[in-house]
DNA sequence: GTCTATAGGCAGATAGAC
DNA sequence: GTCTATCTGCCTATAGAC
């Protein structure tokens, strides 16, 4: 791995676990084993790191969808490897790194705001399209547009992620995460 | 509003649009109009504030949810009020002040964490107790738990609210929660 | 209770040598 | 590409006068 990936492994880890204003240049530093300066040599400013950390986020997750596509078979193991992300997330005590930064947009630099967006649009329709499909093939049951039951399942995840790391009850998450999955079951 | 109270709207404000780690005492001091050396008189340390905010903002919940438990008459309509509560912080562009907390937890001072744990709890079996009432009285229709189907609330509510702030989309929240209250509706 | 003044440290960022 | 050295500014916090 070169120095520019260790950089941004490095800091998005840290974004994970202590948001984009819970860590420095110097954190990021230290675990990379350069000066501060150095780093100025990669990423100009803490904005141009930002900016780059969503897009290789986003990247990763595109890829972990694309994974589950030719892994898994039927929409609802499909629905079930995706909340395994989080769950996965979770356990290396991390939350979504989109979902830490959606929650600091307003101190956020504006660059960072669309690619941003676009993370939450892409799980949005990856998820409606899932959706869709399950109910096509009926396995799915649900009433209305897919595009708001993704926006729910979306939802719930990371708001899942966020109050498991209050309570440090993970059989909560996933009971919580089994009623998810459960709702989407046509019932027999 | 004497000014202490005055100190603590300010910043609970703060941290539901910047979080913790993005608002300082300065901040706090031109809104009040104090010098941040007299800040120190009425919480010595951020982190004495931090604790403070948890109490009046869980005190504040608390009596949220005591009126609404005195001026809804029926599960349905409590529920709705509710969410109504996570709507309304997100049209004046602020989040839960403790699910913001949650995602800095790592970052936090050790004594905000049992605080914070205790908000949740508190609003899980607040509505563990409405979902139960609901089911009882035949309005509402669920498998399980009402304790995991209230987690489940919450989270999507958390949830919803962070995705939100991001895109920027009130009527998708909306249409998101119309999912959570219809999916507790009987059918018939 | 509020002020001025200041301490001591860390933030992000830059200059310039190697 | 990495380094040392440094800048400027902000951070939380304290001392002590009023």
């Amino acid at each position: 791995m070169d120095t520019k990936e260790h950089i941004l492994s490095s800091a998005q880890r840290l974004v994970q676990q202590r948001g984009f204003n819970g860590f420095s240049y110097a954190d990021v530093a230290d675990e990379v084993g350069i000066r501060k300066a150095s780093l100025h040599h990669h990423f100009a400013s803490k904005a141009d790191l930002g900016v780059a950390l969503v897009e290789a986020y986003t990247a990763q997750f595109d890829q972990a969808l694309a994974d589950i596509d030719r892994a898994a078979t039927t929409a609802p193991e499909k629905l079930k490897a995706y909340v395994a992300i989080y769950r996965a997330t979770l356990n290396s005590d991390r939350i979504c790194m989109c979902g830490m930064l959606a929650t600091e947009t307003m101190t956020l630099d504006a660059a960072m705001l669309p690619r941003l967006k676009r993370f939450f649009v892409r799980n949005t329709e990856w998820l409606a399209q899932l959706l869709a499909e399950g109910r096509s093939q009926g396995v799915f049951a649900f009433d209305g547009a897919a595009a708001d039951h993704a926006r729910a399942v979306l939802s719930m995840l990371q708001g899942a992620s966020l109050v498991c790391r209050s309570s440090g009850d993970m059989d909560a998450f996933d009971r919580t995460t089994a009623i998810l999955v459960n709702g989407f079951m046509r019932k027999g």
